[in-house]
DNA sequence: TGCTAATCGAGACGGTACGTCAAGTCTTAAG
DNA sequence: CTTAAGACTTGACGTACCGTCTCGATTAGCA
């Protein structure tokens, strides 16, 4: 009864293949940068010929966006108990990430990408940001519970805040420190507020 | 004692050609975007030979560097008297610059070239970005004397934060409100901060 | 046994596309001239990209030669009885060949791409000239053993006087007698000599 | 009452100008060949605008023409009471013409030239052509008075075979014997002729 | 002696064509 | 029907020269 809905008939697609390709377009990615690597690259790399590629892709994008897809690590939200425990965990969990060529060169494409390219801000955002800012968003709430913080704070826009800055940091500023002392300046200001309060 | 450093010899640039190469790339890049936008294109719509435009630019990014240079507007630093006000002149303005085809593809485009070109960040900083820092600066530090914000808050921070988020949530986040009124909530969520004071 | 060197792989080339770019170079060295005849709108008019040139050929000379090559009639030698017989027909195959602009641009081509370029003027020499030498020869060995010339003729020699003086005249000489004309009184020259005999 | 025509006011035109110019075109036409020879490249070895070339000549051709006008010498019409005697001097001279770069260059030049351009074909006829055919035909005359040769030979023909079969010989025949050699084996058989007389 | 006008070098200008590269489509033979 | 290979059209790239056009700076001869 489970058979595949459209009998294929002829020759299937090796898996082969599609890893080929996928790992192909990772080390280019690494290497030379979204913008310098052809498809024909990707091809030759991958031992492939580049029908093959246009048939499972049409575009660039969606072959890249496939391939960083592929390495989604599956991000267990942590639950230490305290605000600061899951924080930590998660912060050191980014910074990891964001300290390799392959990190800076995704954040960099998935930027770019996204910043002129609206369709695949949507892509993207699905596949890599969204479940990031589930895990904080989770975290936060949490910590609402636990009377950590205000209870009605705009978890949203903290979100944004602390998202926009790191994004921002990475792009413009050369480095200064570590990604992680960043991240806690960053929450610090945010609990404390720059204001006096009533 | 004339300063004269070195006379120039041959025909000089003409300073209409210059001004039609900038106009042309400004069309076009509000029109069809950066990517897809050809020096040919350029040139034939600035009705110039192409050597004209490689004569003085060495690349697109170049180019459109100093496109975007060229419609820098002197922003006034605002003094009102009270934060609020300050920040509602600044507010305005960059919204009001943002929210115009040329004024999103210019963001998007800096933001794009910046994050997969990092000698460009360098350039957008100096030339774009810097600019609208120094004012925020300054009226923070105003806000600062007149004791409208912590003494110790660490400005520098607030303004990553602010830009940031700006930055994000025009790349990431369809249209849900307008410019003004997110860049509101922000300050606000940074004046009063989410924790519950010491 | 079976004699197939490197089975091809990945698309044939067209022959169609052969043919087309052929049939554009011979129509554009009868139109505009070898000089002013670009790569470019040879491509143009044969419907065909300019890599599908490159791929083909290195050099404009290299396709004009195989475009000349092209229409190599296969000269027929004669053999009538008697020399004068023989001559006829190789002066009438030449006059008509070169009494048509196609004709006239060839020879024009050949001799100055070949004056100015050793490496062609031997490409030529081979495809072009060398046939026809050919069948001059053979016409005057035969006038040999037939003692209508004489045996220790130089052959070689009467043959560069013959061609020489045919190019040389084209060249320099405003037309003021028919081809057949010209070449039938090099000929009488050429066997009554101007000395005085022994 | 014979003053130049028009007075001309303004600063005069250099002569130093006028021989760098040309001395740079036939150090370049001896080293690079006339068609990989740019004005450009003309202008800045003799340290000259290209203006002030153009300003002198509408086109390479005619500049060309003039530097190979500018090395004509003055061939002395030879005269030593016999044909061979005569012969032997015009060989000698046009061998030791031939013989160097600049001397082929210019060959093939002319040749080259004079085939694709018909307008400059009459240029370098009379420039460079006629001179010789003019020495070539008084030594035939003489000849011809003296009973050396026939006295209804067809001169002018005689020249044609004798240049056509040299030009013919140097464009398309390695180099297998001296031009003296070449051109006295020629001139042997125009004498001889090789028919059987009547 | 100073004026006038064409010259000079330099190099910018709008163009044309170059030869290269990659894009995405297509056509083979092999599996 | 997929695959590897590679030919195909298209279009932009950046370069080299073309012949024309400004520039400021020399020069001569005429006034």
């Amino acid at each position: 009864m489970n058979k595949q809905i459209n009998a294929p008939s002829g020759r299937p697609r090796s898996i082969h293949v599609d890893q080929a390709i996928l790992q192909a377009t990772l080390d280019l990615l690494a290497e030379v940068g979204y913008q310098s690597m052809s498809i024909e690259a990707i091809a030759s790399r991958a031992g492939v010929g580049k029908t093959t590629i246009y048939r499972r892709y049409t575009s660039k994008e969606e072959l890249v966006a496939d391939a960083i897809e592929s390495l989604r690590d599956d991000l267990a939200i942590p639950d230490t108990g305290s605000f600061w425990g899951d924080m930590d965990i998660i912060i050191n969990h980014a910074a990891q990430k964001i300290d390799s060529p392959l990190g800076r060169q995704t954040i960099a494409l998935i930027i770019s990408t996204a910043s002129s390219n609206p369709q695949f801000a949507e892509v993207y955002w699905t596949k890599y940001t969204k479940i990031r800012r589930e895990a904080l968003s989770k975290v936060l709430k949490r910590a609402k519970s636990r009377n950590e913080i205000h209870k009605d704070a705009d978890i949203d826009l903290v979100i944004d805040l602390l998202s926009g800055s790191l994004y921002y940091a990475l792009i413009f500023k050369p480095i200064t420190e570590p990604v992680e002392a960043y991240m806690r300046r960053t929450m610090n200001l945010l609990l404390k507020g720059i204001g006096h309060g009533e």
